[in-house]
DNA sequence: GATTTTTTTGGCAGCGCTACCAATTTGCTG
DNA sequence: CAGCAAATTGGTAGCGCTGCCAAAAAAATC
């Protein structure tokens, strides 16, 4: 029950003390070989008495393949990466697994980098966000033989595994719903679409479906910075300030939606008679809202989650569509 | 289907092909001792060429000190500990440290148990919410040798590193904005406290302050389940039904303030005059809304970003209070 | 009781790197 | 150009663990 206050109690010492060779130490440790239920008890008496933390660097070094999993993500403020780690960190730890993070910021060069450093830890898989990757980061992936998971966007080629779902299509489906619901006049407010690859490719496959239909995206508006509510506000002042006769607005996300919202309820602009409102990523946050986002909830936890199981499991290169879902909401 | 990983190029290997001892190697990657430019370039070029990808695994086990830093956090639901993420990883990655972490999902035995998996990584620091640990925790953190960083707590004893504020001095202050506005009848909607235990300071001291005001709760509402949106709009529903003429409601958070405002305006309840609503953290999104929101802002990335700070400058135990701003909005 | 089979066990060579030390080369001084 | 200090460089012993193999012990068989 005492634990020593040394941080160097080694696995020979515990073998020392436990009477066994350091072999029989390790596979009781790991449960793995065989070994008397006597032995057992004393090694495990030992490892109490002693306080021994196993080295995972070492026992890393020593075997063949590692139980990190490195997650390289553009963000923690997007709350789609935070909801991602949580998916793929409850499946993780079940399995032994350590999760690993590392933020670009959106910069492909902060990738590579990143990258690189990551693989220097010799993960079981990388887990990146989408395909658009510099050719570096690419080549290194490659070189690595480590798995690759690409997350959250399945628009491109996949290098391994690729987890998520389509982008484009979520902004096609936007845009069909727009229009059925009888809107022509529409706009959008976004953020950086150069950095987030993903909100760009729902924005021009968005455009391009308005346009078929010969209702040509009327104006739009992006906002420096980071997507938030307070951008998805001032988004929408400025667009409705150039244009004022919007039926209704595309937002590059939920929180610039509610932003834009919260702008109509100050404004007592009506929703969605004046204008409708529509997001993407089906926040918790617009269920509660007065009246309900209409948005298209996108399967981040799960994403996650699924990414995880595929790593734990060693499963072959693939591709899963985990689709999203349209919400009719109220406002829009 | 097995897929293993790709034999690597070793710094051996590297030597080999640059012409030099494995040492000189070593200094010229670390840019650590002295090398000549000739020498510096042929290995260079020698990694280069191989595409030499150095492993810190067998470095980390090789030198003294690991620049690992494992973060054991209770939840990435909740926007707190994304935050002080992503204060700590810029200035990590800008110290070529690597950040680890794992969720215990406010259980102090899953914390136990993810901090002894964290510790056979041996990390340079071990960050983790707040005091309220297991004895078995603290023994291990103790033991362990690896510096500890207690973060978003300071009302407790630290056990080495300390970086956030005083929740309890939050609790007390909110309570004494409300008083002096003349608010009598205050009550509370809060999810669970015992896991939540920082919440859960804030609120007793909340408490305290109002008793000893002649002014006591006069109502709560503790909700099941995390902090949310839905969550804080069902929490004021319930509690108004129980409980018509409150004339403040104290909130256990942000979100959960901005689900009462919701119920508010869904429900024709003049805000502040008829119910004054009060939050915690100061998010940004109270400040988009159409009446910003009166809370209080916790410095979470600034939290992050000092401990890392710390934790790479190898500091000496110490507490630092960050403090927080009472923000008075328009909501109270 | 002798022999074969099965289960347990310990020894030890690495895993890829860093730290230390000694050897070598280079640069300077007088 | 000897004589010494400084700058470079290579060799090698581990870091703590796992995987392999052979030895020892226990169990099963005839």
């Amino acid at each position: 029950m005492e634990f020593k206050h040394q941080a160097t109690v080694t696995l020979a010492e515990v073998a020392e003390a436990a009477g066994v060779g350091e072999s029989t130490v390790s596979r009781v440790l790991r449960n793995h070989g065989s070994f008397s239920g006597r032995t057992r008890e004393r090694v495990m008496a030992a490892v109490e008495r002693l306080g021994y933390v196993p080295n995972r660097i070492a026992g890393t070094l020593a075997s063949t393949g590692s139980r990190l999993v490195a997650f390289v993500i553009p963000s923690l403020s997007n709350i789609v990466f935070p909801d991602v780690l949580r998916g793929a960190s409850a499946v993780l730890e079940e399995n032994r697994y350590q999760a690993v993070f590392s933020v670009t910021d959106y910069d492909p060069g902060q990738e590579e980098a990143l990258a690189a450093a990551m693989l220097a830890w010799r993960p079981a898989a990388v887990m990146l966000a989408g395909y658009e990757h510099t050719e570096g980061t690419v080549k290194m992936l490659r070189a690595s033989g480590c798995r690759v998971v690409e997350l959250l966007d399945l628009d491109g080629d996949a290098l391994d595994i690729a987890v998520g779902f389509s982008n484009r299509a979520a902004g096609r489906e936007s845009a069909t719903f727009l229009l059925e619901r009888g809107y022509r006049r529409i706009g959008y407010v976004g953020h950086d679409l150069n950095r987030d690859t993903r909100a760009g490719k729902r924005f021009s496959s968005f455009c391009a479906t308005l346009a078929a239909r010969d209702a040509p995206l009327v104006g739009r508006e992006i906002v420096a910075g980071a997507s938030s509510v307070e951008n998805g506000r001032l988004g929408l002042q400025r667009l409705l300030a150039r244009i004022s006769d919007l039926d209704a607005v595309y937002f590059s996300n939920d929180d610039m939606a509610l932003g834009g919202y919260f702008h109509c309820l100050a404004e007592g602009i009506a929703v969605p008679s004046k204008l409708a409102i529509f997001g993407y990523n089906g926040l918790d946050i617009g269920r509660a809202m007065p009246q309900p986002l209409s948005t298209i909830r996108t399967p981040r936890v799960a994403t996650g989650k699924i990414a995880a199981q595929l790593v734990v499991a060693n499963a072959p290169p693939q591709t899963v569509d985990l689709g999203f879902e349209l919400i009719e909401g109220a406002t829009a």
